[in-house]
DNA sequence: GATGAATGAGTTTTCATTCAT
DNA sequence: AATGAATGAAAACTCATTCAT
């Protein structure tokens, strides 16, 4: 039966999923502390008994979900990094483009970072990890091109910071105030001025 | 022989102030969730049926820490807006540094209002209208400096939303990250640059 | 300085009353639990403070609410027994007549004996006693009455039961329902009937 | 494998009616106001949680008790009022047996209902429609025991509220002062006498 | 595997009573 | 004598987690 076994597997799953897609939902919604297992179960079409089959505990599904947000943002900035065939100017221009569309899209997904505080030690760390890979990465980009003369001068980590939370800025105020923000979203141009030269 | 009326209030206050000074405390260190009545009453030096004499209900607290953050982010603004003596330019700029040197001085009390969605509708709209103050405000200035040739060109919304975003963004980051940001913090000039012709 | 102290205990006294009436007023409102000493005090006018060198507690208020409730009733039978002048038949149709104008006119004081049960052991004594004084007395009339062949046949002590019962209902169902129940309000001869012969 | 649902169902009815059972049973012994959630879950052999899955406040416990023991009052009245076999005036006196029988009974249920005023504004209109409800219903079968010239005569009305103040007074007598009252209480004829011509 | 009833520890909230002034 | 702030014990209520079926 190892046919069975897959479908099985692929149940399985899908079920996972389905739970964080609800848990984000109602993250988006009600914010963080509002996530109630009985109403995830219950919004997941599945019973709480079940739901405890998927996830150890409630903590352990904001680690995941805070995991995944995390690893949305690290993936796009590997990809951009290491394509090394265009300048660094162009690679932050594609980057600022790459994130701008991505916070449209999905806004609670980066909100979730700044609710990561009230999760456990280990989930923090994993956090400010990635915040420093980022920031190291993003540096190195506008070092050479600071270089190329196409970023405006400063310190670099500075502009990284500036940057960044620019982004996450951006991803808070549409997810609190809504259509009246995506109405004026800025386009990348505005926003990559922050580190043209 | 009962306290005097004067002194009675001035207790009151004071008290009622130290709840909120915990509160935000508390709420910077852990979330907002993680505010308990208890904890709360313990730091504050009070029992909990005290407490209940000077805020209703939990609820009733966080309302009030947001309210205040609130007004803490438009009475600056409504200063600026007021200080016709100087050019738009001049006055933004001005904005931009009161703003970063206060994040700089109470992150948390920027942060919290991000975590307002876990609050009632009421409190809610309030958020929303001030949002609406404080971009029409910029708006107006925005339009003027843009007259001056001293503000760049575009959308003034858009300018407005981002430039909004960006300080809150800074707010989230400097609390979430801590010292790391606080080392690499952008100075006035550098988050001007979003607005400057 | 006895003047002095004859107005102290006058206004004592007045205090005494005033907290009573109030609490009577509650009762009447909204039952016996709903009496909260906080409530109690500021409709009196006073602390609650001060209302504690007037009753040591609030059961006392309670129990001495019921036992001025409980005079109210025997005193008038006391008198009705009392005045031998008239025949036994005549002596009930005034008390009836008695007892359903003091309904009419407090029905809460008659109601509060009946939500006694909540109250310590020592009171519910005396109200027990104050029963069997009551049924004691209207027995005695009652079988007077029936050798005056004015009063029906059978057992005194049923008729006795059902006739204070009645009457214990009417205050109830005037305090539950108000005026549609004031306005077909039973007179002196209705009730008289049950103990006619 | 899951319960199967008709047991299920079977279980959750059980334990509703145990609750109410232990509920009405504390309350017949110490009055509404001593009803603690705690205790009920005790004595209803469940934990305190568990019995928020059934109820989803003390109040509402309150107010289902009361809502039965109304219904328990107009089902009889109903059934006779149907019953155009016979005349009024049996009808009158079948009623007034049932009721007798009732408040022997379960005199608790019938005393519940005179503390419905501690309950909220909705649970006391439903007691005053149905205090409406048993009045004109007992005024039709009045006058039409009048017609019958086998009820005495006067506004049907207000023996109305002689007769129903009657059965809830030896009610709430019954049960305040126990055995005394029960060796006494009265036969269906002598309070049917309250409405024979 | 799946259910949802059951638990119980934790949290908020209330309120009679006391106490410093 | 008078106040009303302060207490603390008790109550109501919630909810993550477990468990019998």
């Amino acid at each position: 039966m190892p046919r069975k076994q897959e479908v099985n597997q692929q149940i399985r799953d899908e079920r996972r999923e389905r739970i964080l897609r609800v848990a984000a939902a109602i993250f988006a919604e009600k914010g963080i502390a509002a996530i109630k297992i009985g109403e995830l179960a219950e919004a997941a079409g599945m019973s709480q008994g079940l739901l405890y089959r998927y996830f150890s505990s409630k903590e352990e599904i904001f680690a995941v979900l805070v995991e995944k947000a995390v690893h949305s943002l690290i993936r796009p900035m590997h990809d951009i990094l290491a394509d090394t065939d265009k300048s660094a100017a162009e690679r932050l221009h594609d980057l600022t483009r790459l994130m701008l569309d991505d916070i449209q899209a999905c806004s609670q997904r980066h909100r979730l970072i700044s609710q990561a505080q009230a999760l456990p030690g280990q989930t923090k760390e994993a956090l400010a990890e990635m915040g420093n890979y980022l920031q190291q990465g993003l540096c190195q980009l506008i070092v050479a091109g600071q270089q190329e003369k196409k970023i405006r001068n400063g310190d670099p980590n500075r502009l990284c910071v500036l940057y960044l939370s620019t982004l996450q800025g951006l991803a808070a105020s549409l997810h609190l105030f809504g259509q009246p923000i995506r109405d004026y979203f800025p386009d990348v141009d505005t926003v990559y001025r922050l580190l043209e030269a």
